[in-house]
RNA sequence: GGGCGCUUGGCUCAGCUGGUCAGAGCGGCUGGUUUACACCCAGUAGGUCGGCGGUUCAAAUCCGUCAGCGCCCA
């Protein structure tokens, strides 16, 4: 073979893009269907289009990858779906935006034009959207991609709505729902935010009609309000029934005051009489108890507001046209100056606000499509108690279902123009409505050709909640449909587990009949390091690609899979991917130094190859960790899987195995030198396999340079644990031999002895001991590690020696002229009493009776053999330390 | 008001079904240019696992309670 130079430094820039070219052209990503096996399918949470990867995004998707790379590895034909969402009113506010800028407004270009110029927009976002997906390295199939609005997804999104409204499972009403002023449209109960605000509890005196009378001496009564502005559209002043205080008041009108309108005082059980004054207004086109008491009384509603959150001609003229906040400001002045105000109370009261835009939430009344949420929910949550859908971690569980236990029906019109446009026809004369899978072009009921379609568009999600399926050909029966779908697994944050995983699930079971995916991974939120969220106002969040550029993708995705336990949040600042980036070059320098001595070495084929001990003992250690990191990432526990992968290569394979090999690199026998390398590339071959899902570069670049590679890392088959590697003993021998090595480096490194000092050493074995024949036959392996001078098995104490004491062994070293004596006794005797400490506490266990009564047997002879090593040892040592007085 | 989570060495955190689990990375300290790696090697110090009580032969690990922090829903 010829050696193959790697250049000094680990240098992921000078690779990744062209590793990544290279698996997307050749066809890596795309899944080989195998109709006799079962497929792994993610379906990627769709990111808005008009959005920017975050660390977030980072953490999902490196995660998602792992998997992927892992299954694929496994042989098992694996689709990993992207795509984009078309995010409403994100993208039609980064248009206007936009068009401000140029002088230009939405309402004047008109919907048309303005929708032109938006899918202008949204094509430029896509495609940073997914160069960023690609620098992190996702493996994704881009000949599947999708986007919300593709014509599929589209005819999924209009055949759902008909079949909701022909099940009577979507319905259109007035009702009161969350208006954004700024966005300028409804929005569902889970895009609002509810946040704690500072503000103010006003008491306002309404004068009753009749005045003064015997038993209401003062002629008026206090209504208490965080929204003074809102008594505009008051049309009642309720209590509680058996609310003695105001019994008498039951039926009496009140001066609403500011206007000339007269309102009657109601009896309502909805009012709590310790709150406030236990009056209170009653204004049902502004508060959704208001809405609820209005309709039980058939109060009707004063809608004051315009969808601009200005004060509408509901109002007395002079505050028409007014802000909310305007309009409060001068209804308290007039108030005020009118002597109605009575007093202010500072109280801190939550607010909602847009989660898109943040400007506080009205609830306004309005006639909006709805769907019908308790039968889907139903089924949901069915899914979930059949067990045909598992939570990772659990206990999103509970919140799965109480969500589910507790929804309503939710809001899916918009009064945007990017968007689904909702299939709703009517018809100008007859009033009908026309809900059809295709445009009609008359009205079915009267044969008018005046109709018209409903100008709104669908809520995002009303595509989102089909993305399992929708994406892959549904409503069409298609043969990808039939493969990949329900899909695997759906991975997600569980800041969005409702809109996410309830939804789609609630959409699965009813147009699908099952759940979309079998298993939901729910992971943390990234932080700070002070544990707060990342986000733009505070200026904490860090650029994954600023990461990509300084470490490397491949150091992004370890470090944050290293940290991922459980679904707890992940606390992060930029050097934390300091140990990632380590790894990666730890990686790159074992490999390097393998192949930069393969210079006239022959490669052996496997049956020629016995192998040592050492060799042995390493394919124990990688079968191990094959176990381990498949059983952690079926689990989905992508710490334990990252650390054990990290142990086995850095702690066996680099700190112990290379080391070890070199008693052979460096012998002057050609034949084991041959085999000594052959195994060492071997043993990186399968490293790399095993380390390939959490640093994909890098592992794919080093495998490129094998001599003994065999096609590309990405589609090589991932190491499986097999029994005839399993050596459980080999490992206990092993073991053994690291302590003696051990034993003597830590000696050397305490009392400074110098690296030149020789130092011959004897070893002296108890009769018990298991490891005497490995031992025995490795003496030149330990005197390497060691870098003893000479080792010898059970020779007579060489004068000057000094003992340390092992588990069954004794190590006899002869450097009694080059260490302080009576630091030497300190060290012994500190050890000697830890070890009578524990020997104390083991007794006092074994001679309990009701511990020797309870405790199996296997354990009390465990805990005997802990003494009986620990006594030994302490024997020992006292021997030493009374040699050397 | 309802629900959930967290509190382990200086920092950030692992520790599933109770008995070699008291661990990792970073940081600290000591020593190291034997050509894979100073993004390194060898060695080393640091924690009565938030407080209290309980269950048990045995608890960081289970139960109760208190305190502090955080999140979600109303």
């Amino acid at each position: 073979m010829k050696s193959v130079e790697l250049p000094k430094a680990y240098d992921p820039k000078t690779f990744e893009r062209r590793v990544y070219e290279m698996w997307k052209t050749e066809g890596h990503f795309q899944p080989k269907v195998d109709k006799r096996k079962r497929p792994f399918t993610i379906v990627i949470p769709p990111p808005n289009v008009t959005g920017v990867l975050h660390m977030g995004h980072a953490l999902n998707n490196s995660l998602q990858d792992i998997q992927i790379r892992y299954r694929r590895m496994k042989g098992i034909p694996t689709l990993w779906l992207p795509g984009t969402d078309h995010a409403g009113i994100a993208t039609q506010n980064v248009v206007e935006r936009k068009l401000r800028k140029e002088g230009r407004e939405r309402t004047q270009i008109g919907r048309e034009a303005f929708i032109e110029e938006t899918w202008k927009v949204a094509k430029e976002h896509r495609a940073f959207i997914n160069n960023q997906l690609e620098r992190i390295g996702a493996s994704v199939d881009w000949s599947r991609e999708r986007f919300t609005l593709d014509e599929g997804l589209s005819k999924a999104v209009r055949e759902v709505f008909v079949t909701l409204y022909e099940r009577n499972l979507v319905y259109r009403g007035e009702y009161l729902v969350n208006w954004c002023p700024s966005c300028g449209t409804a929005l569902s109960d889970d895009e609002v935010e509810h946040e704690d605000e500072p503000g103010s509890l006003w008491h306002i005196w309404y004068e009753l009609v009749d005045g003064p009378t015997p038993e209401w001496p003062s002629g008026r009564i206090e209504i208490a309000t965080s929204r003074p502005e809102t008594l505009l559209g008051d049309t009642a002043v309720a209590a509680h029934p058996n609310d003695q205080r105001y019994t008498a008041l039951i039926g009496k009108m009140v001066r609403l005051p500011l206007t000339d309108r007269i309102i009657p005082i109601i009896a309502d059980s909805y009012v709590d009489p310790e709150f406030g004054t236990g009056l209170v207004k009653i204004t049902p086109a502004h508060d959704p108890n208001d809405f609820l008491v209005g309709q039980r009384h058939k109060l009707g509603s004063t809608n004051i507001l315009n969808p601009d959150a200005t004060l509408s001609s509901a109002v007395p003229e002079k505050y028409r046209g007014m802000k909310v906040l305007e309009a409060r400001k001068a209804v308290l002045a007039d108030l005020e100056s009118q002597g109605l105000l009575k007093s202010e109370e500072k109280i801190v009261h939550a607010v909602g606000h847009c989660y898109r835009c943040h400007t506080a939430i009205e609830p306004y009344l309005s006639r909006q499509w709805f769907v019908r949420m308790k039968p889907l929910a139903e089924k949901a949550l069915k899914a979930w108690q059949d067990g045909d859908v598992v939570f990772f971690p659990k206990k999103w569980e509970h919140t799965y279902e109480h969500w589910l236990e507790n929804i309503r029906d939710w809001c899916i019109s918009r009064q945007l123009w990017w968007g689904h446009r909702i299939p709703v026809f009517y018809c100008k004369d007859c009033g009908a409505t026309m809900v059809s899978r295709e445009d009609p072009v008359v009205c079915t009921q009267c044969g008018s050709s005046n109709i018209y379609q409903d100008e709104d568009v669908l809520d995002t999600w009303f595509s989102s909640w089909l993305w399992p399926f929708s994406t892959l050909g549904w409503p069409k029966d298609t043969a990808d449909l039939r493969y990949f779908y329900p899909t695997s697994a759906l991975v997600t944050a569980y800041d969005i587990i409702f809109f996410w995983v309830a939804r789609m699930i609630m959409a699965g079971m009813e147009f699908t009949g099952q759940s979309p995916f079998k298993e939901v991974y729910i992971h943390g939120l990234i932080r700070d390091k002070q544990g707060r969220k990342m986000s733009k106002s505070l200026g904490n969040g860090i650029d994954p690609l600023e990461i990509v550029d300084e470490y490397g993708s491949d150091a992004l995705k370890f470090t944050l899979a290293y940290n991922c336990a459980g679904g707890q949040d992940i606390l992060l600042d930029r050097d934390s991917f300091k140990m990632g980036s380590k790894f990666a070059n730890k990686i790159w320098n074992a490999s390097r130094y393998i192949l930069m001595n393969l210079e006239g070495r022959t490669y052996l084929p496997e049956s020629e190859i016995v192998y040592n001990d050492t060799d042995r003992w390493i394919l124990h250690r990688l079968n191990l960790a094959a176990k381990n990191v498949s059983q952690a990432l079926e689990s989905w526990r992508f710490n334990d899987a990252a650390q054990t992968a990290y142990s086995y290569f850095w702690d066996d394979f680099c700190d112990w195995y290379i080391e070890a090999s070199k008693l052979s690199t460096k012998s002057s026998d050609e034949h084991e030198k041959d085999r000594a390398t052959t195994v060492l590339l071997n043993m990186l071959d399968a490293s790399l396999r095993l380390l390939h899902p959490f640093l994909p570069f890098v592992t794919e670049e080093i495998y490129s340079m094998l001599p003994n590679a065999n096609g590309k890392l990405i589609s090589a088959r991932y190491p499986e644990w097999t029994a005839e590697r399993d050596a459980p003993e080999t490992e206990a021998h092993f073991v053994a031999l690291k302590e003696i090595v051990t034993l003597v480096r830590t000696l050397r490194s305490e009392f400074q002895i110098p690296p030149e000092a020789a130092i011959p050493l004897n070893l002296v074995f108890d009769a018990n001991f298991l490891h005497a024949k490995f031992i025995t036959e490795n003496i030149a392996l330990i005197s390497l590690l060691a870098g003893a001078s000479s080792v010898s098995i059970g020779a007579p104490p060489p004068s000057g020696s000094i003992s340390l004491a092992g588990n069954g062994v004794t190590a006899q070293v002869q450097v009694r002229g080059l260490l302080d004596i009576s630091k030497l006794i300190e060290r012994l005797s500190k050890e000697k009493e830890k070890e009578k400490a524990y020997i104390s506490k083991l007794e006092a266990k074994l001679s309990n009776p009701a511990f020797l009564s309870s405790a199996p047997a296997d354990i009390i002879e465990k805990e005997k053999e802990k003494l009986a090593a620990s006594a030994s040892k302490a024997a020992k040592l006292e021997m030493y330390i009374r040699e050397l007085s």
